[in-house]
DNA sequence: TCGATAGATGACCGTGAGGTCATTTTTTTG
DNA sequence: CAAAAAAATGACCTCACGGTCATCTATCGA
């Protein structure tokens, strides 16, 4: 096995090795089957070396669900802030964003595993309700209270559940890693869908 | 422990507090995770018991997904090809289904179950997609087409994507086993506020 | 060039769980 | 009531995996 020079860079690579073997493993057979040998195997270092970095399997997942949110939300924030398009625009917009994650394997493998396991592990589902979902639904009721602050729109049932526009990401994760095999799904198709309906039923037109 | 006559009842009652007590397992830390000994001794039965009615762990798994799922959408099923009320009022009647289900622990705690390890599980996917997700997207399916038919709905998208109809029942089951504890749901309004969103947008109307 | 140090390794340990089966208990039969 | 049959039991076997740590290796300072 090629040893690497000790730069930061290295290390980090490293990090992000067994990172991503974890998720292919943590994916594929799930938490408590996947085993630390095969995700050392595939991330081309010994056992031993994941506990260098980890202090724990469960650390590890831990990790590696904060890794992947980063930074993809806090730029769509910024954007519709920033941004005087109408309301019915703005949600065009969070629905090309939630399209373009269900697009993201790992994005999705992810939030298939906070949803699997979270329930076992507070910590994750915590930090993932805090960074992504509570973070989503202010800012699908922001748009939604510009919306109709601007009398755009006439209806505002969503604003009391944001969970209703965030919906088809949920079914697109869920279905494209479980019954995919059985019937594809088109899920940014599925997505446009919902965002345009969504937008009738706000506006009150048919546009 | 007590021993019990060996009619069939006696047999069944055995066989269905075995899948209880797995159910409650298996929902409470993952199907690898769940102790074969944890659910004998919470069923009543040694371990070994367990071997007279399932062949393996897996198998009861199996075993317990197929009967949780049983007769409730037929009966929809059959209300819905009997009646002659308008599409709208039949939408409306499977939103209370939904509803219903969401309110049901054992049939949530299947659906997370499902989209948990459905995909590790080939025979469970495949039978969940069977028994219900395309049932269930052929009832929405005709009852969309029903309401078009009459004219009484002027726009077909969800006809597209029934699973935009099923997603919020999917947003409760997950919800509610992931992150009820940091932010409650009420998952019969989540329900009730979709369909309400659905009608707006297929009739054009505000009713 | 040569210790010294930090990093990496993988054989090994302990534990715990799925599955088996000889034994025990209950029921049935003659 | 006794003996045979069926059902239930749980101690035990096997094996695999998370985690450890003595050993080895690469890098670096002098």
């Amino acid at each position: 096995m090629a040893r690497q020079a000790r730069t930061p860079e290295a290390r980090e690579a490293r990090v992000k090795a067994i990172m991503a073997a974890a998720l292919d493993q943590f994916s594929k057979v799930g938490f408590e089957a996947a085993r630390l040998d095969d995700i050392a195997q595939a991330a081309g270092v010994a056992k031993g070396t994941i506990y260098l970095y980890f202090e724990s399997k469960e650390r590890l997942l831990e990790a590696l669900v904060a890794s992947i949110i980063s930074a993809p939300l806090e730029a769509l924030e910024n954007s519709v802030s920033a941004s005087t398009a109408p309301a019915s625009e703005l949600l065009r917009e969070f629905g090309a964003f939630m399209a373009q994650g269900a697009q993201d394997a790992d994005r999705r493998r992810v939030m298939h595993l906070v949803f699997s396991e979270g329930a076992r592990f507070p910590a994750i589902a915590q930090f993932h309700h805090r960074e992504v979902i509570s973070r989503g639904a202010a800012l699908v009721r922001a748009i939604i209270a510009k919306g109709r602050a601007s009398g755009e729109f006439v209806y505002d049932e969503p604003e009391r559940f944001p969970q209703l526009m965030i919906a088809p990401a949920l079914v697109a994760a869920v279905w494209l890693h479980v019954f995919d095999p059985i019937e594809k799904l088109d899920a940014p198709a599925l997505i446009a869908a919902h965002v345009d309906m969504l937008l009738r039923a706000l506006t009150g037109r048919a546009d």
